[in-house]
DNA sequence: CACTACATTAGAATCATTATAAATTATGAT
DNA sequence: ATCATAATTTATAATGATTCTAATGTAGTG
């Protein structure tokens, strides 16, 4: 309800379709305060208890897709079954929870700054990612 | 042949049958100066090319996970479609270039130490990767 | 040799993700 | 508002890496 409005005018600044679909999905990635971490079978489970009518499960990667393209979401570099996107999209680390499978953020003060001194000719860097496995203690 | 003996006391000392496909992986996997990294399907490939007797892409993964499990292989974490492997067991960084899909080591020298400073109870570090993404440079 | 636990294997099953192609909808112009 | 058009949604099928299954084969031990 809220900030529906400023939605459909993000959507709208970047060449997206302000549909229903994308409004829905927007308001529960983007409506809070906090940013946080998901994979495509979280969003699907929030969206099917909080909204009423059903997104179909092509929508959703269609979505996610458009708005990691137009840089409203990171994608998460893990080796695991899914993939996890983040609505945190400034540079920024990982703690990754192997037992509970939730991705923890790290910021710049939780990590020294990253220098690389290698270079390779023809090449850039596009990221630079530290991922920190934790397990339980015991 | 010139290691062969290795290999097989190598998987007998780890409780690992030497079976004469687990032995033919060791040749391709260790049986060479230089690490490297690979995926379970250029694996298969290799083995292909190498050897006349075909082993099944069910050993294929049987092994490389009864290796990963003795520390002879290290899975790397790369959100992709594949999963990669490294006959470098030590720890290290990665390049990842996104053109050719190859990873590419990063020595201790390349990266500064990594120093996380947040702690969280309960939990321990179990790794701490660095993963920097590059593409070509135009 | 004979026994048994460990390994290999072909093929099926799983599951996240992507592709397809038809139906629906947003938008801009008449 | 009505139309035309391209963008979007959708159900469903296809893909592809990985895992599972259950039958067959083999290494180690005595
Ligand atoms: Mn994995
Ligand atoms: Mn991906
Ligand atoms: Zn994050
Ligand atoms: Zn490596």
């Amino acid at each position: 309800m809220s900030n529906k409005h400023v939605f459909i005018e993000k959507l709208r600044s970047s060449g997206l379709r302000p549909t229903k679909q994308r409004i829905e999905i927007c308001k529960l990635l983007f409506d809070r305060k906090d940013t946080f971490h998901f994979s495509i079978s979280d969003l699907k489970n929030n969206l099917e208890n909080v909204s009423s009518k059903k997104i179909s499960l092509a929508t959703i990667y269609n979505t996610i897709h458009a708005f990691t393209g137009k840089g409203y979401l990171k994608e998460i570099s893990i080796n695991s079954d899914k993939t996890y996107f983040d609505t945190n999209t400034s540079d920024h680390h990982h703690f990754f929870d192997e037992n509970k499978k939730k991705l923890i953020d790290l910021n710049d003060n939780d990590v020294g700054k990253i220098k690389i001194k290698k270079i390779l000719p023809g090449k850039k860097i596009k990221s630079i990612e530290v991922l920190v496995r934790i397990t339980n203690d015991n």
